[in-house]
DNA sequence: CGGCTAATTAGCTAACACGCTAGATAATCG
DNA sequence: CGATTATCTAGCGTGTTAGCTAATTAGCCG
């Protein structure tokens, strides 16, 4: 359930990109690095309990797949975030442009 | 230099979510914590070496301020795999549409 | 300089995370 | 059903991290 740990991981964080480009199974997932299958297991479950992927059962395969509504609601927070600095310096311009027009008028 | 694994933990993101209303200083952060002064130390550490924070020395205080420009890398990343994820179920909906037409076109 | 305040670093423990190998599970195919 | 393929879980070793208390550094003020 928190997806900022999930993507702390530089190797799950690799994963997403893979799937962001398209469905892959765990094997294929597996193959591209150069840690052990089991390993890359439990980097999929760290980002299925997470609620960032999720697969569907084709034959013996496990096809994963992105789950973008977990990434939004990040980058959602980071958003907010960001949006409450923006809107603080925003506030401040303003605030000093006010000052130095009341400057020019008084003399 | 890494932000998602700066912000995988929860204090930090509070702490984070903290400096996006103002800047305060380290006391004033910790005070908020039901954590020791050093525990907070330490993640305020995190968070420097990472960039997402920065402080400026005032007499005997440090007072933090948000750095917006490496959590914006850190959405930007987001909004590529978003993006992306999107892109392809916009051509999977036109491809399924052309389907659909096409077989109305032959009836 | 000596005392004071603010914040950090040092050093410790307990918990967790990542890697590995070996064994277990699940679904398919002959 | 037995073999095969694909993937996962178990268990272990090691390194890292979060918390703590105690000691240290950094900057100010009389």
């Amino acid at each position: 359930m928190d997806v900022f740990e999930a993507l702390a991981d530089p190797t799950r964080r690799e994963i997403v990109a893979m799937l962001a480009a398209g469905e892959r199974n765990a094997g294929d997932i597996a193959g591209r690095f150069p840690i052990a299958g089991p390993s890359v297991s439990r980097h999929l479950k760290v980002l299925r309990e997470s609620g960032v992927i999720a697969y569907r059962q084709e034959a013996t395969s496990r096809i994963y797949r992105l789950e973008p509504q977990s990434l939004s609601e990040a980058r959602q927070w980071m958003d907010a975030v960001l949006d409450a600095t923006k809107a603080r310096f925003d506030r401040l311009g303003a605030h000093l442009d006010e000052m130095k027009r009341r400057e020019e008028d008084d003399g």
